[in-house]
DNA sequence: TCTTGACCTTCCAATGATGGGAAGGTGTAG
DNA sequence: CTACACCTTCCCATCATTGGAAGGTCAAGA
Protein backbone atom coordinates (compact mmCIF):
# COMPACT_ATOMS: atom_id res chain seq x y z
CA UNK A 1 0.00 0.00 0.00
CA UNK A 2 1.70 3.36 -0.75
CA UNK A 3 1.55 6.24 1.29
CA UNK A 4 -1.56 8.32 -0.16
CA UNK A 5 -3.73 5.29 -0.02
CA UNK A 6 -2.45 3.97 4.11
CA UNK A 7 -3.30 8.35 4.21
CA UNK A 8 -6.85 7.40 2.77
CA UNK A 9 -7.24 4.68 4.60
CA UNK A 10 -5.94 6.13 8.28
CA UNK A 11 -7.15 9.27 8.03
CA UNK A 12 -3.70 11.09 8.72
CA UNK A 13 -2.27 12.78 5.89
CA UNK A 14 0.67 11.62 3.54
CA UNK A 15 2.64 14.86 4.59
CA UNK A 16 2.02 13.88 8.36
CA UNK A 17 2.84 10.10 8.29
CA UNK A 18 6.13 11.07 6.80
CA UNK A 19 6.61 13.85 9.60
CA UNK A 20 5.65 11.52 12.01
CA UNK A 21 7.97 9.24 10.58
CA UNK A 22 10.70 11.61 10.74
CA UNK A 23 10.68 12.46 14.29
CA UNK A 24 10.36 9.20 15.53
CA UNK A 25 6.99 8.84 16.67
CA UNK A 26 6.26 5.91 13.86
CA UNK A 27 9.24 2.73 12.56
CA UNK A 28 10.14 3.75 9.33
CA UNK A 29 7.86 2.73 6.86
CA UNK A 30 8.80 -0.57 4.45
CA UNK A 31 10.14 0.47 1.15
CA UNK A 32 10.00 -0.81 -2.26
CA UNK A 33 12.01 -1.30 -4.57
CA UNK A 34 11.26 2.08 -6.14
CA UNK A 35 11.63 3.78 -2.66
CA UNK A 36 8.13 4.08 -2.26
CA UNK A 37 6.71 3.75 1.19
CA UNK A 38 4.99 0.50 1.36
CA UNK A 39 2.39 0.37 4.46
CA UNK A 40 0.54 -3.33 5.82
CA UNK A 41 -3.19 -3.16 7.33
CA UNK A 42 -1.10 -2.76 11.05
CA UNK A 43 0.55 0.21 9.90
CA UNK A 44 -2.77 1.55 9.19
CA UNK A 45 -4.37 0.93 11.79
CA UNK A 46 -1.00 2.52 14.02
CA UNK A 47 -2.16 5.38 12.29
CA UNK A 48 -5.35 5.51 13.23
CA UNK A 49 -4.40 4.99 16.83
CA UNK A 50 -2.52 8.29 16.06
CA UNK A 51 -5.52 9.73 14.72
CA UNK A 52 -7.66 9.31 17.00
CA UNK A 53 -5.35 10.21 20.22
CA UNK A 54 -4.78 13.49 18.31
CA UNK A 55 -8.27 14.22 18.01
CA UNK A 56 -8.49 13.84 22.00
CA UNK A 57 -5.61 16.11 22.19
CA UNK A 58 -2.75 13.92 23.33
CA UNK A 59 0.48 15.49 22.38
CA UNK A 60 2.93 13.63 20.44
CA UNK A 61 5.21 12.80 23.22
CA UNK A 62 2.37 11.41 25.24
CA UNK A 63 0.71 9.53 22.07
CA UNK A 64 4.31 7.63 21.77
CA UNK A 65 3.51 6.49 25.16
CA UNK A 66 0.79 5.16 24.60
CA UNK A 67 1.48 3.42 21.30
CA UNK A 68 4.42 1.55 23.31
CA UNK A 69 1.73 0.57 25.90
CA UNK A 70 -0.28 -0.30 23.13
CA UNK A 71 2.32 -2.45 21.63
CA UNK A 72 3.00 -3.61 24.57
CA UNK A 73 0.60 -6.78 25.33
CA UNK A 74 1.55 -7.11 28.92
CA UNK A 75 1.73 -3.70 30.27
CA UNK A 76 -0.47 -2.57 33.23
CA UNK A 77 -3.40 -0.60 32.75
CA UNK A 78 -2.13 1.85 35.09
CA UNK A 79 0.58 3.33 32.90
CA UNK A 80 -1.92 4.51 30.27
CA UNK A 81 -4.71 5.72 32.96
CA UNK A 82 -1.60 7.75 34.16
CA UNK A 83 -1.16 8.74 30.92
CA UNK A 84 -4.73 10.33 29.93
CA UNK A 85 -5.19 11.47 33.61
CA UNK A 86 -2.40 14.00 33.07
CA UNK A 87 -3.70 15.11 29.74
CA UNK A 88 -6.84 15.25 31.47
CA UNK A 89 -6.63 17.77 33.54
CA UNK A 90 -4.21 19.70 31.48
CA UNK A 91 -6.88 20.23 29.55
CA UNK A 92 -9.05 21.08 32.44
CA UNK A 93 -7.08 23.57 33.26
CA UNK A 94 -6.77 25.61 30.14
CA UNK A 95 -10.43 24.55 29.23
CA UNK A 96 -10.77 26.89 32.76
CA UNK A 97 -8.44 29.30 31.33
CA UNK A 98 -10.18 30.26 28.28
CA UNK A 99 -13.55 29.95 30.37
CA UNK A 100 -12.33 32.79 32.63
CA UNK A 101 -11.60 34.91 29.33
CA UNK A 102 -14.64 34.39 27.66
CA UNK A 103 -16.62 35.09 30.70
CA UNK A 104 -15.17 38.41 30.67
CA UNK A 105 -15.60 38.86 27.35
CA UNK A 106 -18.94 38.33 27.44
CA UNK A 107 -19.48 40.95 30.24
CA UNK A 108 -17.38 43.45 28.00
CA UNK A 109 -19.13 42.72 24.95
CA UNK A 110 -22.41 42.66 26.50
CA UNK A 111 -21.36 46.46 28.23
CA UNK A 112 -20.49 47.98 24.71
CA UNK A 113 -22.64 49.39 23.04
CA UNK A 114 -21.44 48.45 19.80
CA UNK A 115 -22.78 51.60 17.41
CA UNK A 116 -21.59 55.01 15.85
CA UNK A 117 -19.93 56.50 19.83
CA UNK A 118 -16.91 56.36 20.40
CA UNK A 119 -17.19 55.03 23.72
CA UNK A 120 -16.42 51.98 24.37
CA UNK A 121 -16.21 49.63 27.46
CA UNK A 122 -13.99 47.38 26.04
CA UNK A 123 -11.15 49.47 25.65
CA UNK A 124 -11.87 50.83 28.74
CA UNK A 125 -10.93 47.57 30.53
CA UNK A 126 -8.03 46.66 28.42
CA UNK A 127 -6.52 49.94 29.15
CA UNK A 128 -7.16 49.87 32.61
CA UNK A 129 -4.45 50.39 35.14
CA UNK A 130 -3.51 46.96 36.43
CA UNK A 131 -5.17 46.24 40.33
CA UNK A 132 -2.45 47.11 42.54
CA UNK A 133 -2.24 43.73 44.01
CA UNK A 134 -1.13 44.13 48.04
CA UNK A 135 2.27 42.82 47.66
CA UNK A 136 3.77 42.35 51.26
CA UNK A 137 7.00 43.29 50.58
CA UNK B 1 12.99 54.83 30.40
CA UNK B 2 15.22 51.46 29.27
CA UNK B 3 13.14 48.26 28.03
CA UNK B 4 14.04 46.97 30.92
CA UNK B 5 12.19 49.48 33.16
CA UNK B 6 9.23 49.66 30.75
CA UNK B 7 9.25 45.78 30.93
CA UNK B 8 9.00 45.94 35.04
CA UNK B 9 5.82 48.82 34.76
CA UNK B 10 4.05 46.81 32.19
CA UNK B 11 4.67 42.99 32.65
CA UNK B 12 5.36 42.67 28.87
CA UNK B 13 9.22 40.93 28.73
CA UNK B 14 11.63 42.48 26.79
CA UNK B 15 12.02 40.05 24.91
CA UNK B 16 8.30 40.56 23.67
CA UNK B 17 8.70 44.23 23.37
CA UNK B 18 11.27 44.07 20.99
CA UNK B 19 9.63 41.48 19.01
CA UNK B 20 6.42 43.29 19.21
CA UNK B 21 7.98 46.48 17.67
CA UNK B 22 9.93 43.76 14.78
CA UNK B 23 6.69 42.52 13.82
CA UNK B 24 5.07 45.77 13.45
CA UNK B 25 2.78 45.95 16.69
CA UNK B 26 4.25 48.52 18.03
CA UNK B 27 6.15 51.56 16.58
CA UNK B 28 9.81 51.83 16.37
CA UNK B 29 10.76 52.63 19.84
CA UNK B 30 12.93 56.09 20.23
CA UNK B 31 16.07 55.62 20.77
CA UNK B 32 18.98 57.11 22.67
CA UNK B 33 22.93 58.27 22.01
CA UNK B 34 23.63 54.38 22.79
CA UNK B 35 21.03 52.82 20.97
CA UNK B 36 19.33 52.16 23.69
CA UNK B 37 15.29 52.10 22.91
CA UNK B 38 13.96 55.12 25.23
CA UNK B 39 10.36 54.44 26.98
CA UNK B 40 7.80 57.06 27.86
CA UNK B 41 4.91 56.65 30.07
CA UNK B 42 2.28 56.36 27.26
CA UNK B 43 4.91 53.53 25.89
CA UNK B 44 4.38 51.94 28.99
CA UNK B 45 0.22 52.09 28.96
CA UNK B 46 0.10 50.93 25.20
CA UNK B 47 2.25 47.34 26.60
CA UNK B 48 -0.09 47.22 29.08
CA UNK B 49 -2.81 47.57 26.89
CA UNK B 50 -0.95 44.82 24.34
CA UNK B 51 -0.66 42.52 27.92
CA UNK B 52 -4.29 42.80 29.09
CA UNK B 53 -5.67 41.96 25.59
CA UNK B 54 -2.88 38.98 25.23
CA UNK B 55 -4.93 37.72 28.93
CA UNK B 56 -7.86 37.94 27.30
CA UNK B 57 -6.77 35.65 24.58
CA UNK B 58 -6.85 37.74 21.41
CA UNK B 59 -4.35 37.07 18.41
CA UNK B 60 -1.47 39.92 17.69
CA UNK B 61 -3.45 40.65 14.56
CA UNK B 62 -6.62 41.56 16.51
CA UNK B 63 -4.81 42.93 18.80
CA UNK B 64 -3.42 45.68 16.24
CA UNK B 65 -6.47 46.30 15.32
CA UNK B 66 -7.71 47.34 18.79
CA UNK B 67 -4.74 49.20 19.18
CA UNK B 68 -5.54 51.07 16.09
CA UNK B 69 -9.10 51.94 17.77
CA UNK B 70 -8.01 52.85 20.96
CA UNK B 71 -5.75 55.36 19.25
CA UNK B 72 -8.53 56.89 17.24
CA UNK B 73 -10.34 58.93 19.73
CA UNK B 74 -13.52 58.73 16.79
CA UNK B 75 -14.06 55.24 16.44
CA UNK B 76 -17.09 53.91 16.48
CA UNK B 77 -17.61 51.58 19.30
CA UNK B 78 -19.50 48.86 16.85
CA UNK B 79 -16.02 48.08 15.68
CA UNK B 80 -14.19 47.23 19.04
CA UNK B 81 -17.21 45.74 20.02
CA UNK B 82 -17.28 43.51 16.62
CA UNK B 83 -13.36 41.95 17.06
CA UNK B 84 -14.21 41.02 20.33
CA UNK B 85 -17.26 39.26 19.64
CA UNK B 86 -15.21 37.37 16.73
CA UNK B 87 -12.84 36.15 18.80
CA UNK B 88 -15.74 35.53 22.14
CA UNK B 89 -17.03 33.26 19.22
CA UNK B 90 -13.63 31.66 18.43
CA UNK B 91 -13.13 30.77 21.92
CA UNK B 92 -16.04 29.75 22.75
CA UNK B 93 -15.35 26.74 19.69
CA UNK B 94 -12.25 25.98 21.38
CA UNK B 95 -13.72 25.60 24.54
CA UNK B 96 -16.28 23.64 23.37
CA UNK B 97 -13.67 21.19 21.65
CA UNK B 98 -12.16 20.72 24.58
CA UNK B 99 -14.99 20.29 26.69
CA UNK B 100 -15.54 17.45 24.19
CA UNK B 101 -12.35 16.12 24.27
CA UNK B 102 -12.68 15.65 28.20
CA UNK B 103 -15.82 14.17 28.74
CA UNK B 104 -14.54 11.32 26.43
CA UNK B 105 -11.23 11.46 28.30
CA UNK B 106 -13.41 11.50 31.48
CA UNK B 107 -15.41 8.25 30.30
CA UNK B 108 -12.24 6.29 29.48
CA UNK B 109 -10.31 7.14 32.48
CA UNK B 110 -13.43 6.12 34.66
CA UNK B 111 -14.03 2.87 32.80
CA UNK B 112 -10.49 2.21 33.10
CA UNK B 113 -9.49 0.09 36.22
CA UNK B 114 -5.73 1.24 36.08
CA UNK B 115 -4.20 -1.59 37.84
CA UNK B 116 -1.29 -4.24 37.22
CA UNK B 117 -3.67 -5.84 34.54
CA UNK B 118 -3.36 -5.46 30.97
CA UNK B 119 -6.63 -4.77 29.53
CA UNK B 120 -7.37 -1.09 29.20
CA UNK B 121 -10.48 0.71 27.65
CA UNK B 122 -8.74 3.56 27.07
CA UNK B 123 -6.37 1.41 24.50
CA UNK B 124 -9.56 -0.37 23.20
CA UNK B 125 -10.94 3.27 22.18
CA UNK B 126 -8.08 4.81 20.79
CA UNK B 127 -7.82 1.34 18.23
CA UNK B 128 -11.50 0.69 17.63
CA UNK B 129 -12.17 0.90 13.77
CA UNK B 130 -13.88 4.40 13.24
CA UNK B 131 -17.59 4.46 12.59
CA UNK B 132 -18.43 3.58 9.12
CA UNK B 133 -20.18 6.78 8.77
CA UNK B 134 -22.49 6.55 5.94
CA UNK B 135 -21.53 8.33 3.06
CA UNK B 136 -24.13 8.47 0.39
CA UNK B 137 -21.71 8.24 -2.83
C1' DT C 1 7.08 5.22 -28.32
C1' DC C 2 5.85 9.42 -26.38
C1' DT C 3 3.15 12.17 -23.44
C1' DT C 4 0.27 13.25 -19.70
C1' DG C 5 -1.02 13.19 -15.16
C1' DA C 6 -1.06 11.21 -10.77
C1' DC C 7 1.67 9.56 -7.75
C1' DC C 8 6.00 9.33 -4.94
C1' DT C 9 10.69 11.13 -2.95
C1' DT C 10 13.55 14.63 -0.07
C1' DC C 11 14.46 19.15 1.62
C1' DC C 12 13.40 23.83 3.08
C1' DA C 13 10.41 27.14 5.03
C1' DA C 14 6.46 29.14 7.24
C1' DT C 15 2.86 29.50 10.79
C1' DG C 16 2.11 32.14 16.33
C1' DA C 17 3.83 33.50 20.59
C1' DT C 18 7.45 33.01 23.35
C1' DG C 19 11.95 31.91 25.35
C1' DG C 20 17.03 30.80 25.42
C1' DG C 21 21.37 32.11 24.50
C1' DA C 22 25.57 33.91 22.10
C1' DA C 23 28.58 37.79 21.05
C1' DG C 24 29.40 42.23 21.84
C1' DG C 25 28.61 47.30 23.37
C1' DT C 26 27.39 50.61 27.45
C1' DG C 27 26.79 52.53 32.10
C1' DT C 28 27.69 52.79 36.85
C1' DA C 29 29.50 51.75 41.39
C1' DG C 30 33.29 50.26 44.01
C1' DC D 1 40.37 49.44 36.60
C1' DT D 2 37.20 46.05 37.26
C1' DA D 3 32.93 44.02 38.14
C1' DC D 4 28.37 43.63 37.01
C1' DA D 5 24.01 44.83 35.26
C1' DC D 6 22.07 46.35 31.44
C1' DC D 7 21.49 46.99 26.49
C1' DT D 8 22.02 45.65 21.31
C1' DT D 9 21.25 42.28 17.26
C1' DC D 10 21.02 37.70 15.57
C1' DC D 11 20.02 32.85 15.43
C1' DC D 12 17.66 28.90 17.16
C1' DA D 13 13.98 26.06 19.59
C1' DT D 14 9.39 25.04 20.75
C1' DC D 15 4.60 22.38 18.84
C1' DA D 16 1.92 20.34 15.08
C1' DT D 17 0.99 21.13 10.62
C1' DT D 18 1.06 22.75 5.97
C1' DG D 19 2.97 24.47 1.55
C1' DG D 20 5.95 24.23 -2.02
C1' DA D 21 10.03 23.27 -4.97
C1' DA D 22 12.72 20.03 -7.62
C1' DG D 23 12.88 15.72 -9.18
C1' DG D 24 11.91 10.43 -9.76
C1' DT D 25 8.20 6.62 -10.96
C1' DC D 26 4.24 4.47 -12.86
C1' DA D 27 0.17 3.52 -15.63
C1' DA D 28 -2.97 4.70 -19.31
C1' DG D 29 -3.97 6.53 -23.71
C1' DA D 30 -2.62 8.44 -28.55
Amino acid sequence: MNIGAASTASGVSAKMIRHYEAIGLLRPAARRDNAYRDYADGDVHELRFVRRARKLGFSIDEIAGLLALWRDEERPSRDVRRIAQVHLADLETRIAEMQAMAATLRTLVHACHGDDRPHCPILDDLAAEPPRVARPS
